[in-house]
DNA sequence: TCGATTTGACCGTG
DNA sequence: CACGGTCAAATCGA
């Protein structure tokens, strides 16, 4: 189904206006802010983010060019189900699609960094509000940690082709870079995201889970994170090797602190970057902060790149495309060398 | 039984 | 040819 045809020149106002909102909703927030007890980090990461945020409206302001990147619908899921042998010729296309289709996906990386305060454990992963399922892990060469590779749950239901990749740095266990590949076309925390929850932690993790609390309702589950991630409360991580409970806090630090732009992502919106890799527990946490405040997102092919929240709405997607003026590296390693 | 994770193999890219 | 990304059978847990 051609979910993905959007991004289109025709849309530009559309994804303006969705910029521009988010400038507000960003100044109602610092407005909501104002009488709370936030750190001050959180409030320059607010006002980051809304700078950038009114950087970005400008850049789509001027941008007359049409979209060139022309998304590929992505929804015709190649293999929806039986379709997985290697050795049928079919298969050969399939992979031939999905590459080129992978290549003009846009990307961007954040590096989530989950602090323990005393003596407290954490680790990997954060919700971003999605669900992930995963589907790989490997080695990589020069690194102490597996990557590890998930994929939106309802990728097959529903198409969405998003998909990240969640290393452990191998300097700072607490930090974890993830990189995002495509933008979400599913809804995030919406009826959708039945088994959701569950997949963001490993056997392991829910076993921890439920040993250490009742299993609430999934769903229920989903949408608290939001709250949990804004107040402080518990939040699943995954694959800390430190042990212990304490508090901890969480940072989140994108790829590119200067360059780009970002917005939705990082906004409060999405408490979801920490995700899964490996063994994950449970923490808890207080103060979190955002750092730095560019996502970088790329194009593989020209890269383009842009910022736009995944987590916002499906729409967001276009927005990288949109901002193929600014020419980022296209060469993500570097950050994590 | 169903859905998610693990893990080794496959395959494209550089 | 090595590396990274993905697949899918096996396995595990609810």
């Amino acid at each position: 189904m051609p979910e993905m045809e959007r991004g289109k020149a025709s849309e530009q106002p559309g994804l303006l206006l969705a910029e521009l909102a988010r400038v507000q909703e960003l100044a109602r927030e610092m407005e909501a802010e104002h009488g709370r007890h936030s750190t001050d980090e959180f409030r320059r990461s607010l006002l980051h983010e809304l700078l950038v945020s009114i950087e970005k409206a400008i850049c789509m302001a001027k941008s007359t060019a049409p979209d060139v990147n022309p998304q590929p619908a992505d929804g015709d899921s190649p293999r929806s189900s039986g379709e997985s042998s290697r050795s049928e010729t079919s298969k050969l296309t399939f992979r031939e699609q999905m590459s080129k289709k992978r290549k003009k996906l846009p990307r961007w990386t954040r590096e989530v960094r989950v602090s323990s305060g005393a003596g407290g454990g954490v680790h990997g992963p954060v919700d971003d509000g999605y669900s992930w399922r995963k589907y790989g892990q490997k080695d990589i060469l020069g690194s102490k940690h597996p990557r590890g590779y998930y994929r939106c749950t309802h990728r097959i239901m529903q198409g969405c082709p998003a998909t990240k990749q969640v290393q452990r740095s191998d300097e700072d266990p607490l930090l974890f870079h993830v990189t995002y590949h495509g933008a979400h076309t599913c809804l995030p925390k919406s009826p959708a995201a039945p088994a959701s929850a569950s997949a963001w932690l490993s056997q392991e993790q829910q076993q921890q889970q439920q040993e250490e609390k009742e299993p609430a309702d999934r769903q229920q589950q989903n949408q608290d994170l939001l709250l949990r991630f804004q107040t402080g409360l518990q939040v699943k991580t995954e694959d800390l090797e430190l042990g212990g409970h304490g508090q901890t806090s969480l940072s989140f630090s994108f790829a590119s602190p200067s360059t780009t732009t970002d917005s939705g992502f990082i906004s409060r919106a999405s408490p979801a970057f920490l995700s899964p890799t490996s063994d994950s527990t449970y923490f808890s946490f207080s103060p979190y902060s955002l750092k730095g405040g560019g996502i970088k997102l790329q194009s593989p092919e020209s890269g383009v790149t842009g910022a736009n929240s995944a987590s916002d709405s499906p729409a967001a997607a276009d927005m990288d495309l949109m901002l193929h003026e600014l020419d980022f590296e296209s060469d993500f390693s570097s950050f994590f060398s």
